[in-house]
DNA sequence: CTGCCCATGTAAATGGTTACATGATTGA
DNA sequence: TCAATCATGTAACCATTTACATGGGCAG
């Protein structure tokens, strides 16, 4: 349910295209949801389609028409209603601590090849976060209290990717640590009977 | 794609039933999946179909009877295809920060109350994990080394659980000590034409 | 003339949640 | 007699991913 607020919420910034909210959701809220462009479209279709948003075609010369949207009073009682009620925990799924609970049928070197790949990505996009022209769109909030905010999520995104890559390291050098017990990887002991 | 290989896995440690496997991922599965009975059963389903997990029925007296499941040779295979494979970092879906992000809306009040309830549940879910009780699927590892690497996703939940309730912490302290704007939550302007 | 940016969508499949549905046994 | 535990499933719906599909303008 919350991509619709998600969009919801920043129509009520600026109105904007399927094409733009796409590049906000790649860019800005990319760290707390993310979406992809046929799910953008249909859920603006369905706003429209419910009350909530607004539609707007713009007539652009030497480039595409484009439709912009915006909320509804409706829309904003909506938000405002979604925004003020506590939402769980986010569901995990993660699926490199599948493997690594599942990893008895691997091998040492695929076990820390995982564990490094995934290391790897996490500072990649640790690097992303903390690179301040990834910070562009926190200069456009509305007021001092709104640029907090926005600053706020962006700190935990990296808080918690650095906590995992603490954890990363912290879980290698363990994995390393082990007695050498000769690992070889379970095999199904089919037929056994 | 992962649940079922979150199940496929936990199938070789030990043939269990839809019921029992529901309990596994309410219990020791559940900082990294998680799964309801419906899913679980169809998926079981599903593997049969395709060859990777045979059924045998076992009848009981006094008690519902109950169909246990274990990989076939060919289930064994494509768990280990996939356990082998790097799979990107998870797709984070988080609702509060997307309260957060359009909190303009909401005044000061709600905003430190939906912070200090993700808060409490945060430290709620610590506590849990932190419980020695909540640590006994981990002895049922077959070596050291699953122990350990059990050990480690337990390890990676707490990590980053915490990460987290240091942020709610930060972004709480944070917030109050923004300069006092006297913040009216926006309203939509609606027929400024 | 190639490939990127603009800009829009649809269709099919997969994955996940919620509600509906049943029924025996055991312990308080 | 009430609630929990054991044990199974189906149906409907909602959310997400991936692939298909189109087409003009602009820069190198």
């Amino acid at each position: 349910m919350s991509l619709k607020h998600a969009i919801l919420g920043y129509l009520t910034v600026q109105p904007l295209s399927g094409y733009d909210l796409k590049k906000v959701f790649d860019h800005a809220l990319g760290y707390f949801w993310s979406a992809t462009h046929s799910q953008i479209y249909r859920t603006l279709d369905r706003l429209v389609r419910d009350g909530e948003a607004t539609q707007e075609v713009v007539i652009q010369r030497d480039r595409p028409n484009k439709k912009l949207y915006q909320p509804t009073e409706a829309g904003w009682d909506e938000l405002r209603r979604w925004l003020a009620e506590p939402h769980g925990l986010p569901t995990l799924r993660h699926p490199l601590l599948v493997q690594l609970a599942f990893a008895e049928l691997l091998d040492d070197d695929q076990v820390v090849a995982l564990l490094e790949d995934y290391g790897a990505r996490l500072a990649e996009r640790i690097g992303r976060y903390r690179d301040p022209a990834h910070h562009q769109h926190i200069y456009l909030a509305r007021t001092p209290r709104e640029r907090f905010l926005w600053w706020s999520t962006l700190d935990n995104g990296i808080a918690t990717l650095e906590a995992e890559l603490c954890w990363v390291e912290r879980t290698i050098d363990g994995f390393r640590a082990l007695p050498e017990g000769h690992h070889h990887p379970l095999e199904a002991d089919h037929d056994r009977d």
